[in-house]
DNA sequence: ATAGGGTTAG
């Protein structure tokens, strides 16, 4: 391998413009190939390359894989280049840049791996381009091969290189050769003195990085962004707004780093009133305020957000969508969803892992299995992720069988499963109440993929031995695991003791549950539910003194349905709602209704020792009957019901609910806190198991 | 050089 010293000869536009027949056709051609293009286009334009004989011509033929770079068709561009015999310097570079700009590092490293396997020499214009890509690949080796080539090739003089080198040496985690690098630089620019600062951020050494802030000749707006950032990101919210507060210039990059910065410590109001104050927004302050919102769990608030968007001159690209379909997700906006799915289709959005993964993850959680299957299969790229989603969303849905086939085509195509994928697995088969599989993949994690079980995977086998009845293991397990068990653990076995109404292990547990949780009103209520169902009506009224002592109050039950793209949202016994009056009417004609074939409400369900009649009372208007029979009256036979509850759905809702599917002949998928109920024609999907 | 992204036990 040789290498150039001098700078590699550059042909100019003009030179490759010179007056022969083809030089008009050259230049339409090389100025059509700056602009963004569908494949198709792009397959015009090459063989026209082609006809003129323009292959043999580095800048117009480089220009077509740029070209490709900028049209997300990179997979094009390796075609065309794989079948050129001997490529020339100005294609591989070309091909390196157009992978590095998409993202696609390791693919760019390994072109100039091949690179340097070939005859052809590395010039000023690849060191740049590679760096970059180790830095952010932090291939250590590689950087450390290009900085031998650097100094080899009298390249290392340049202040481009040298910042260069800085950034990979920190982004490798090692920021004392940059800082050698950094100090061998003789005029520093402050990109250079931003690369360092922004260096040591990297590796950690945060106090190092405010004193080489203080030793800046000159700063940008830039050098004071990775200063505010940096105190967001380490949680010091004060330091940073004082650094923002008083920093001469602003742009956009300082609000947005403000901005999430009070997400992070989940203040969504000061992020909000900063949103609102700035004076100029991108898409990322968008993406920064929806993620603000969803990760605070203000759903109704994200989707709000996203239509005002829609009305500003901003177009949403995958983050926002990938922000927004969470909350579609937890909120059971299916038709939303579905909405931002044909959004992202006509607005050539890029259906990348993460869109695809959000996909499924929102078709899953509303209600769709069918359409995250799809997603599923279309999708090109698979990871570990999407995977995991989808094995989540099978077992969410009552299938397990296609849970562990998936598992199977996944172990089949070498995709590693991680301990989430594990969780899915084992929920799958506690929802269909298979203890024996899920005794074998809790083994088999261990064993053959050498992940160990997380206390999220003992809950799962905790609840998977207590809903087959299998309460004595279930206990042992939780004695037996080499972690503390989490109150989740504990609170799973007392709803296993519920529905097996074990009420002598539930009095057990619930004393140190409720010394783990005092405050959590969940673990009550189970208790209380599972004395009522016994019977035992003093210790209900003993229970519901000492919530009233500790100021525990019941966590209202919640339901929503969409209607129209609107999400209602509904609470027990709410009046809140416009159409309140035809909502209570329709909810009491179906009562009647079914009490005439045989519905009688079951009053175990209800928390408190009052008169049957009240206790009826407050069972009738549980939120999810209330969005049922909203739904009811706002949408026509044929219409499947989607309702979307905060808790579980109680024992007296899931037979209304299956009297309903029958005697109104409808379709009706609720989704409570755990897992989806397919009601139809009398029975539902879950078979008892929930 | 600097801001934003997907799965997880009751």
């Amino acid at each position: 391998m040789t290498f150039i010293v001098s700078p590699p000869p550059t042909i100019s536009l003009q030179q490759l413009n010179k007056p022969n027949s083809n030089s008009t056709k050259e230049e339409w051609i090389f100025s059509s190939l700056k602009s963004p293009k569908t494949p198709t286009q792009l397959k015009t334009l090459h063989a026209q390359i082609i006809k003129t004989g323009l292959t043999q011509n580095d800048l117009v033929f480089g220009q077509l894989f740029l070209c490709c770079s900028i049209s997300d068709s990179m997979n094009y561009a390796g075609q065309v280049f794989d079948k050129i015999p001997h490529p020339k310097l100005f294609f591989y570079n070309a091909m390196i840049k157009g992978y590095s700009i998409n993202g696609a590092h390791n693919e760019a490293v390994r072109l100039y791996s091949l690179m340097r396997l070939s005859s052809v020499t590395c010039d000023s214009f690849t060191f740049p381009v590679v760096l970059r890509s180790a830095s952010s690949l932090k291939r250590i080796g590689v950087g450390e091969e290009l900085h031998g080539l650097v100094v080899k090739t009298g390249f290392v003089e340049r202040l481009i290189l040298q910042t260069a080198l800085i950034d990979m040496y920190c982004s490798c985690g090692l920021s004392d050769r940059g800082r050698a690098v950094f100090d061998r630089v003789v005029e520093r620019d402050v990109i250079c003195w931003n690369t360092m600062v922004s260096g040591y951020v990297k590796c950690g050494e945060l106090g190092k990085a405010e004193e080489l802030f203080g030793e800046m000749p000159v700063r940008n707006v830039s050098s004071w962004n990775t200063l505010v950032d940096m105190f967001c990101k380490s949680g010091d919210i004060v330091t940073a707004r004082r650094l923002f507060d008083g920093m001469p210039d602003k742009d956009v990059i300082s609000w947005n780093a403000m901005i999430s910065g009070y997400a992070k410590i989940g203040d969504y109001q000061a992020s909000r009133e900063l949103f609102d104050a700035m004076p100029i927004r991108n898409v990322v302050s968008w993406n920064v305020m929806l993620t603000c919102y969803v990760n605070n769990r203000k759903f109704l608030e994200a989707l709000e957000l996203f239509r005002a968007m829609q009305v500003s001159d901003i177009k949403p690209n995958e983050v926002t969508v990938v922000a927004v379909l969470p909350a579609c997700a937890h909120l059971g906006a299916l038709d939303l969803g579905q909405w931002v799915h044909a959004y992202i289709d006509r607005n050539r959005i890029k259906m990348d892992l993460y869109v695809n993964t959000a996909l499924i993850d929102m078709y899953g959680k509303c209600g769709s299995v069918e359409d995250a299957q799809v997603v599923f299969d279309n999708a090109v790229v698979k990871d570990t992720f999407m995977f995991s989603t989808m094995i989540e969303v099978l077992a969410m849905h009552g299938k397990p069988e296609e849970a562990f086939q998936l598992f199977s085509y996944m172990e089949n195509v070498s995709i590693m499963p991680n301990d989430v994928t594990f969780v899915g697995l084992l929920k799958a088969c506690s929802h269909g109440g298979m203890v024996d599989i899920g005794v074998k993949y809790f083994k088999m994690m261990r064993n053959k993929f050498r992940l160990i079980p997380k206390v999220e995977h003992y809950g799962c086998m905790v609840d998977l031995f207590g809903r087959a009845g299998r309460l004595e293991e279930a206990h042992e397990l939780i004695k037996s695991m080499p972690m503390e068990p989490h109150p989740i653990v504990w609170g799973t076995l007392l709803s296993a003791c519920r529905i097996h109404g074990n009420v002598k292990l539930a009095e057990e547990i619930a004393i140190c549950l409720l010394e783990l949780e005092p405050e959590n009103c969940a673990n009550y209520v189970l208790l209380s539910n599972i004395y009522s169902k016994a019977g035992r009506w003093e210790e209900v009224g003993k229970l519901r003194n000492i919530m009233k002592e500790k100021g525990v109050v019941k966590k209202p039950g919640c339901s929503s349905i969409e209607v129209n793209n609107g999400v209602n949202e509904f609470l027990a016994g709410d009046r809140a709602h416009p159409q309140c009056k035809e909502i209570y009417k329709t909810l009491n004609e179906v009562v009647k209704r079914l009490k005439v074939e045989g519905y009688n409400p079951c009053t175990s369900s209800a928390l408190h020792d009052t008169d049957l009649d009240e206790k009826e009372q407050s069972l009738i208007y549980h939120s999810e009957k209330l969005a049922l029979a909203f739904g009811l009256l706002s949408t026509d036979n044929k219409t499947p019901i989607r309702i979307v509850k905060n808790l579980r759905v109680c024992e007296d809702c899931h037979i209304f609910m299956k009297m309903v599917s029958k005697y109104y002949n409808r379709q009706l998928i609720i989704r409570d806190c755990s897992r989806f109920h397919h009601f139809s024609n009398g029975s539902c999907s879950c078979s008892g198991y929930w």
